[in-house]
DNA sequence: CGTTAGGTTGATCTCGGTCAAATATCGTGG
DNA sequence: CCACGATATTTGACCGAGATCAACCTAACG
């Protein structure tokens, strides 16, 4: 079966479909919301009544300190729904802001009930789901801890291009990056000055190349070694998943 | 109905529960383990077949660098379940140890299945801990990349109270802390001595009291305000919730 | 083409890391 | 119950990675 869905491509990634599961999970698409880049799609504070599926580009959800400092909390690619980690709050507590042009599906809070009575598997994936960022973001704490500012953006960079192989298995070496290295700094706790420092480096050290906002990895077994990276996303344990009734 | 369960009394915090659910979960607490203060009770690496329900006592959950840094990735309290974070894999990411003496009652992943066929809503309100656990990690990650080092230990602080009062709705403002100021500093992303200097700071300061082990706030409303602090784990919106039946 | 967001590079300074040593507390066996 | 060794806390001195400030360069886009 072929679908033109990326969050149905995603899912499938980890647990062949049934027609019932495809067939709800198309209808979360029905109507989509175009946003530009630079588009606040949701304010902090603001009531969230929706979750987003992504259909295309990239939006990132954050936090400003009173202080000018700026936390990039996390980072959405197509196939990706945006607001699970707000489920449990009525109001936003990120901003969640385009990155680039987007194509969004919203689709209510409320209706999450029923799913989760009629598709306990499914809801099984998008726990484990949760675990997965869990564990990534772990990662970002032990980089925004331990390591210093050339590895820590380096990490950054392959826990990105592995997020884009779930739903692009051809990716390859290189992609397109469409962040400023000011919200690559709000990710990883530094500086601008020092991310740019981080990447020129990792340039020279033939580790990565750029042209314009394409990247490309020269070396990424070796770099992954380098800062013990570890793709949490490629693949989960389904074992304990409900049956299929 | 009493209980002297403290899983379903952190439920209860938030939701009433019927007679089939807590009938449900006062059976995932019929076998009970005991570890010593210090004792592993999950390598990183090792097969994780079970979660575990927390009886009494702390535990933690930590990776080590191959360079001698430490990050505590999380902490369990009584009432909480562990391992929900490692549901995703098959070999644990963490370690698991026991910062107290603690009784854990294991509970086969593979029961799992089960539960989130027969009780949606349970399911979903620990859809909704995930979300406010995530909270707090963001809330870490900012603390972590933003903060000085004393606001970053007071925010800790702050939160670990937080997550007590759950289960204890009538702690006050003092509480006992069994962690050392190394697994503070593993947790926040401190040395221990600026965790030292950190903590020696806040005393002096009037913002917190020590005795042995306990802990008191002096004024944790203005402590809570100094460092952005935010209770996520209150209230959750259980608005979305599947009904029963 | 001109305006502006974003990228690059140098100079300086600061907060927290590291090392080291003293003190206090815990826990265990005699 | 005490004494001793192991753990944990506290404090000082020094040092370095990254923040900050500032200037300049480049490229995208109307």
């Amino acid at each position: 079966m072929t679908t033109n869905s990326c969050l149905v491509s995603k899912l499938s990634h980890y647990v062949e479909l049934t027609k019932a599961e495809s067939d709800m999970l198309a209808g979360l698409e029905e109507t989509t919301q175009h946003h530009r880049k630079r588009d606040c799609i949701v304010d902090r504070g603001a009531p969230m009544e929706d979750i987003f599926v992504v259909k295309s580009g990239w939006l990132y959800g954050h936090v400003s300190s009173p202080d000018g400092g700026e936390l990039v909390a996390d980072i959405f690619y197509p196939g990706d729904v945006v607001g699970v980690g707000q489920l449990a709050f009525e109001e936003a507590t990120l901003t969640y802001t385009a990155a680039t042009d987007v194509a969004l599906c919203p689709l209510p809070k409320r209706s999450l009930g029923r799913i989760f009575k009629e598709h306990p598997r499914l809801v099984a994936l998008f726990f484990a789901f949760a675990a997965l960022e869990r564990a990534a973001m772990i990662d970002r704490l032990r980089a925004a801890t331990l390591l210093n500012a050339r590895d820590c953006v380096a990490l950054f960079l392959l826990q990105v291009h592995a997020r884009l192989r779930i739903t692009r298995p051809r990716i390859g070496e290189s992609f397109e990056l469409p962040l400023t290295q000011e919200m690559i700094g709000g990710a990883v706790g530094l500086s601008t000055v020092s991310v740019n420092r981080a990447i020129r480096s990792l340039e020279l050290e033939n580790r990565i190349r750029r042209n314009g906002r394409i990247l490309e990895f020269l070396n990424s077994a070796e770099l992954s070694k380098e800062v013990d990276f570890v793709d949490r996303f490629y693949k989960v344990d389904t074992s304990w998943f409900p049956g299929l009734d």
